[in-house]
DNA sequence: CCCTGTTGCGTAATCGTTTACGTTATGAAA
DNA sequence: TTTCATAACGTAAACGATTACGCAACAGGG
């Protein structure tokens, strides 16, 4: 018994297999498993008994040759220490597994060259789709994706007139609204802890926001008062004093991401600065963490996993359906903390 | 030349297109693109610029079954929310892909059942190597892995007499060495904000380290001194109150992670016990955060990038060479700074 | 009784590579 | 000159699934 059950270890054991074992060709068996029609329900279920006991395990790579389908996405994300994208990954990832298709995912660095190298080594793999972060990217790969009529998303972004399909939220509108809601508390000299901005359109378009509502109140915000800082509490720190030295009339500091605004906190702490009352803070992503800082941290909450899960669910369409909605926007929300205030006399 | 260059974009190019191209056969032309030996270098070049301007990519799944090879490995993690697991997955994808290998992964949410159901999946996927977390897995995981002889190994955990393959550090001993510290600086009765345990041998281990080394200076660590909390860092705030209430002459705290740790010194803040003249807190991971909590967080770092680096080239050694070291050792360090300070008076 | 449609199943082609095996040409050795 | 490696290439058979197509058998309508 167990000599007939058991293959050598190493082959495993195909279709064909299962076929021979109960007496059927390997086109039942396949129909069987698949459950397709054209099989009687009584060899169906020889069948699946059979395959359980046999211990089969589909080959995916002979069912990806056939079918042409893979039944991977692929997505290139700046870096997965980012609590963000890794938030975003795991929605992805999850939503992807509700319909049995798995995730391949490299990191681009924030560096447009190395996303399309990613790119293209997960075109190799035969991923189904693409997600994306961005709308920028290398010119190249908008051309290899469409002449491989591959599938493709940009997250963490979105426009109402966006060329490219996306999923996300406004980034220049959510710079916008922030810096509306410290205006309003009666501020007037801002200053900015961004990230890097090459290679990240997000981080220009939350610049351009914030200059935006400035503008609209006859305000503004030079570019001496704009750090540029990797996103990393260390960077936050040293952004945080250098714009304390060139910068001493600021009242309000926008950071672009919680990571910096984390940092600067922490400066202020060294430095001696009271929060919020000699100046106010706001971040961006809403970690975690934020709600726990002291003062616990005013910023906007970005939903990182639905971003993930809307992105699959968005390739999923492109591929079934071929009719979809392209762009689809996600609400950001500002969260009311203790970092805020307005400013003094 | 437009036309003849420009297959209709749906069906892609293959290698016969490129043979046909270059006037060679596909035995050729897949000779060249692999490196092989047996063709001339002037054909070779001329296969490489040919498949260039065609834009030839190899067909991934062709290729696997003709092969039976994937060039996939899988891994399955607790969260990837926990930045712990991000950086080991991250530090296992940039390494496979030095040698080519992408990486599909999955959560177990710190289920054994689940953590099954996603390995059988990768399983299915082709995977030729499994990362998996921890020492303690469905009982069925370990056959179905070595029926199908698919190498694997358990991370975050070493131990000499380890059974299975193991890329990681003691638990029991770290666990065992920032207990010593804290003893050497005087305390005596402790208690320990853990993760939960179900599921979670890592837990367990660095319990019985904690008991071991309070065991050998003739002290305890009952069980109402332990808090099981989720790692987040309100999960840590919920443990440090209810330890706060049943067990007052604690003047040391043991947390299992950073997050915890940034939890109980938060609600610490909200109690009015100060760190570290009342109350000594120790950590675990060493978190970007951590350097800058208030006061400085003293833990024990653990090297998650190094680790998922380390067990890709685990893997790939019982791929390649089938002779490997089958436990890998790396380092802790406890890190020094704030949280800790002889218990008062 | 014949005709037709449907159900249930089998045969064999197919997906795009890699590779075992053959073949030719070339040069060196005998 | 003959022989024999060896290098460079081609032919065709895999790999393991899915699926187009075909063939019985059978039921129901006429």
């Amino acid at each position: 018994m167990r000599n007939r059950l058991q293959k050598k270890a190493n082959d495993s054991v195909r279709v064909s297999d299962v076929a021979e074992f109960v007496g059927y060709s390997t086109a039942t068996v396949s129909r069987a498993l698949n459950n397709q029609t054209g099989v009687s329900r009584e060899v169906r279920e020889k069948v699946l008994t059979a395959s359980k006991t046999l211990g089969y395990l589909p080959n995916n790579a002979a069912r990806a040759l056939r079918q042409k389908k893979t039944r991977i996405i692929g997505a290139v994300i700046p870096t997965l220490n980012h609590s963000i994208y890794a938030r975003m990954v795991e929605g992805l990832q999850k939503r992807l597994a509700l319909d049995g298709l798995a995730l391949l995912h490299a990191t681009s660095e924030y560096n447009l060259e190395t996303e399309y190298r990613q790119s293209t080594m997960l075109l190799e793999r035969g991923v189904e789709g693409l997600v994306l972060v961005g709308n920028e990217h290398h010119p190249n790969l908008k051309n290899i994706l469409a002449s491989r009529q591959i599938p493709y998303v940009n997250t963490y972004v979105y426009s109402s007139d966006n060329e490219a399909p996306c999923v996300g939220f406004d980034n220049f509108e959510a710079a916008y609204a922030i810096t509306d809601f410290l205006v309003q508390l009666g501020h007037s000299h801002f200053a900015m802890i961004a990230g890097i901005r090459a290679g990240n359109d997000r981080v220009e378009q939350r610049i351009a926001g914030v200059r935006a509502r400035l503008t609209r109140s006859d305000m503004l915000l030079p570019d001496d008062s704009i750090a540029e800082s990797p996103y990393t509490i260390d960077g936050g720190v040293v952004a945080m004093k250098a714009l304390n030295r060139s910068t001493r009339e600021t009242t309000a500091i926008i950071c672009g991401s919680d990571i910096l605004a984390f940092g600067a906190l922490s400066a202020c702490g060294e430095l001696g600065i009271q929060v919020p009352q000699d100046l106010s803070i706001v971040g961006f992503d809403n970690l975690e963490f934020s709600a726990h800082l002291s003062p616990p941290l005013t910023t906007v909450e970005v939903p990182a996993a639905e971003m993930g899960a809307t992105a699959a669910e968005h390739l999923l369409n492109q591929i079934e359906s071929s009719k979809f909605q392209s762009r689809i926007e996600l609400e950001t929300k500002i969260i009311l903390r203790k970092t805020t205030a307005p400013p003094r006399s």
